[in-house]
DNA sequence: TATTGTTATACTCTATAACTATA
DNA sequence: TATAGTTATAGAGTATAACAATA
């Protein structure tokens, strides 16, 4: 049920991030780097689930439009600091408010109470998932194998 | 949310199909014909909202298995009936035991009323998505379905 | 030798477009 | 001409491996 239930959300947010000119993982850049500052690349990546090497090109056009920083570490030249610039904030807030509302008309026909315990209950799982140890030990769904 | 949630589901699931010698796309096929009979490919492949051009390695591996069989239509001899058998309906419930053994673990962890709000939001939203017509407010399938 | 960021390559999914055989 | 199923081709997305600079 979740399946199609996610397509349908991205399929109804994909217009949004195109009106604002922003790929998918743009938007999950940004909105990472606005929750948190974030150090190096490498962390970048971890923190949203994705591989170092698919998140340059996002960096490359984000940095072109001036919505993040790189910059070189002084004391470890191979790494660079990545940082959303004041544009970047303002975009990603735009956006947010955007997917907001489509969420919250998705959201709209389940009763108040059910609807407080489905945002309850999802923020419960995805930090479940996140990382496992936070709740009672051992879920197991991290084995990725590879 | 919603998608490292699903991304943990479905990495989860992914052994239990693997140990059924079963893809994943077969256990929609398997799923969707367990619970209606479908007479065309075409319709089955709207069903499960995939492309007809993509199921039919799905099939022939599930015909080769002797999971479901593919008989002509013999009205329109293009057409091909496709029906689970009945080892394929025990395959497909062996499977969705364990695959719902899964989800209940995941889902241990919530409150007894939120799990159950949040399962009930779950089905209304994911019909709402595949049929937004009831969007309105349960205004039901009375007129031209299509 | 190991690590950070980068680039290049290969693989998986998926969608689209031809092709056949019937109608 | 149109349709059901099939096959072939091309594209997006992703993972993996090689690479350069620095430690």
């Amino acid at each position: 049920m979740i399946a199609p239930l996610q397509q349908a959300l991205v399929a109804a947010e994909l217009p949004v991030l195109r009106a604002h000119e922003l790929s998918m993982w743009g938007y999950v850049v940004l909105s990472a780097l606005d929750n948190q500052p974030i150090r190096t690349q490498a962390a970048l990546a971890e923190v949203i689930g994705a591989d170092k090497s698919r998140i340059i090109g996002v960096l490359d056009e984000l940095e072109g439009d001036g919505l993040l920083e790189r910059t070189r570490d002084p004391a470890d030249r191979r790494a660079r600091f990545v940082a959303i610039t004041d544009e970047g904030r303002r975009k990603r807030r735009a956006v947010q408010a955007d997917v907001q509302r489509n969420e919250e008309r998705v959201l709209a026909h389940l009763p108040p109470g059910d609807r407080e315990a489905f945002l309850r209950s999802l923020e419960v799982l995805a930090a479940e998932v996140a990382d496992p140890a936070t709740r009672a030990g051992r879920a197991g769904t991290s084995g990725t194998g590879r």
